[in-house]
RNA sequence: GGCCCGUUCGUCUAGGGGUUAGGACGUUAGAUUUUCAUUCUAGAAACAGGGGUUCGAUUCCCCUACGGGCUACCA
């Protein structure tokens, strides 16, 4: 590597949520970047005013907040490369366009939208290039006086890249190695806009540069126009300076082909954006990781095990290990596709190790969502203890402990009714006076009396015990019946095999 | 169609000229848990095909097939 300063970037086009891929691009900028002791840097890239949708942006930094990936540089953060929202830089592009045109790599075109849908449409494989550029209204078929009356005149035009003949142009990816491609083969793209915006080929080298990013990570959907990229470093005459590339395979739907998109979210059932997102213009929610109850940890982790591995058998990483273990070359080739069964194992494997406290404020929430108001913390914990073992998601708490809270909603009644008998009216009629009188109300003591009862009046445990649960948790489910008889209290131990008696009796 | 990239269990992947091709998710079967989950043990499961190179290829090379991406005044 280069005793250059690792600085590198995250380009996202603010047109609507952020979606698994995005997400894990950022992470490897980020990793990257911390591992190297560079800097991370968010670009704002909307220079579409027709894709640019209100509050996308927002939502991308809330993203990375709720991740835990702050960017060192933002549009909002501020730095010194700023602005980082390049609508806000739009000036600066075209100087750079004009001087390609001065020097002979690109050149004004006048064709219209239109005109050229129909060559498209009317000529088999029709590119704007070197083959049909001197057939089309541009600077380079033209008269000089006629660019000059027609800029003149203001007519509407785009800038065009010059695409040379019959040369191969080629780089090492960081991911790929060798890759070489025929310019023969590539089309004159455009590199300004009508509307005087700069498109994404032109913009990403200019900032690029301005911006002195070292690495450019990007989707391996990005390969094919790499080498215009590299052309314009070369051209604008910064090709020293340009950021090494490395193109991240995609991810791909989980059946079926091709890349993974919002749509096969609704379609399989899991989400494909990081957070919930809602699109204003058409009403819809496209539902996210975060309020499915993913833990941002999990979330985290899942992203940079699909298509990466330190080379052992390790699997649950903190991000701080990842930023330590974390190397581009071990990032694989091909694309992978998403398996939401294995990303709820990540997270039940971090809800597992993540201690009560930390878990507690997430928790609460899920509860609060469901009317629950948990007011005493210490009891919080130790629910969040006794069931965190058995949750996936974070919204499983409330499936999971909800009764340590509320009384049963509904009871499992067909597991105790038919095997019901006048012997465990009894029973529990016992129970209940012994335990009114209990002074130590701890689980062990409990089950110690519980099981001293059975002896006395000679039932089996197992006739007895799975009606207790019921009692206290209306199903077959829960931790050990005593650790929560202990937590619920005596009071409202009672109150449960009470109330539960008169509804299996009746 | 053209160009580019890719291909190890169903999925994510490790490995690499000679290995019983390893792990994880999921799955199957057991054990533990007098519930459920966790946990534990065991099992099934892969080098796309064909040519080379080589004493020997899953590994290196070529071709084919298949998959993916791009082919906009979108990023």
């Amino acid at each position: 590597m280069s005793d250059k300063k690792v600085r590198v970037r995250f380009a996202p086009s603010p047109t609507g949520g952020l979606h698994l891929g995005g997400v894990r691009t950022v992470l490897f900028n980020y990793l990257f970047a911390k591992k190297h002791n560079g800097d991370f840097i968010l670009r704002i890239e909307d220079t579409d005013q027709n894709r640019y949708v209100e509050g996308a942006e927002q939502y991308i930094l809330d993203c990375l907040q709720w991740c835990g990936l702050t960017p060192d540089e933002s549009p909002v953060a501020g730095g010194p490369y700023a602005p980082y929202r390049q609508s806000e830089r739009k000036a600066l592009y075209r100087e750079y366009a004009e001087r390609l045109v001065r020097q002979g790599h690109a050149y004004y075109a006048f064709d219209t939208p239109d005109e050229l849908e129909q060559n498209r449409k009317e000529i088999p494989n029709f590119q704007y290039g070197q083959i049909y550029r001197d057939g089309l209204r541009n600077s380079l078929s033209l008269k000089e006086h006629e660019v000059d009356e027609l800029l003149d005149a203001q007519t509407p035009h785009v800038i065009r890249i010059k695409m040379p003949a019959d040369e191969r142009v080629s780089f090492t990816d960081m991911i790929r190695g060798h890759v070489s491609f025929e310019t023969n083969q590539i089309d004159d793209k455009v590199l300004l806009k009508a509307d005087g915006m700069p498109t994404y080929h032109l913009a990403v080298v200019v900032d690029d540069y301005l911006m002195k990013i070292s690495h450019a990570f990007r989707g391996e959907e990005w390969l094919p126009s790499a080498p215009v990229h590299l052309l314009l470093w070369d051209y604008l005459g910064w090709k020293a300076d340009m950021p090494q590339w490395a193109h991240l395979p995609l991810i791909l739907k989980p059946d079926g082909h091709g890349k993974l998109s919002k749509r096969d979210g609704a379609r399989l059932g899991f989400p494909v954006y990081a957070m919930n997102w809602f699109d204003a213009k058409i009403g819809e929610l496209t539902p996210g990781f975060r309020e499915l109850g993913f833990l941002p940890e999990a979330f985290l982790n899942l992203l940079a095990t699909l298509g990466w591995n330190d080379g052992t058998d390790q699997e649950i990483f903190t991000l701080d290990e990842l930023v330590e273990k974390f190397s581009i070359d071990r990032v694989s080739k091909a694309g992978a596709k998403f398996d939401f069964e294995k990303a709820k194992w990540f997270n039940a494997e971090w809800i597992k190790k993540s201690k009560a406290r930390s878990l507690k404020s997430e928790v609460r929430k899920v509860f609060e969502g469901k009317g629950i108001i948990v007011s005493d913390d210490d009891y919080l914990l130790k629910v969040i203890e006794q069931v965190k073992d058995r949750c996936v998601l974070l919204t499983d708490f409330y499936q999971q402990a909800a009764y340590f809270f509320e009384q049963p909603k509904e009871y499992d009644i067909n597991a105790v009714k038919p095997k019901w008998t006048g012997a465990k009216t009894e029973f529990f009629n016992a129970l209940l006076v012994t335990l009114s009188s209990v002074n130590m109300w701890e689980p062990a003591e409990l089950e110690t009396i519980f099981k001293a009862l059975i002896e006395e009046k000679a039932v089996k445990a197992g006739e007895v015990l799975l009606p207790f649960r019921i009692m206290l948790v209306g199903g077959k489910f829960g931790p050990h019946v005593f650790d929560i008889a202990g937590l619920l209290g005596k009071d409202e131990t009672i109150a449960r095999i009470e109330k539960a008696l008169v509804l299996f009796n009746s």
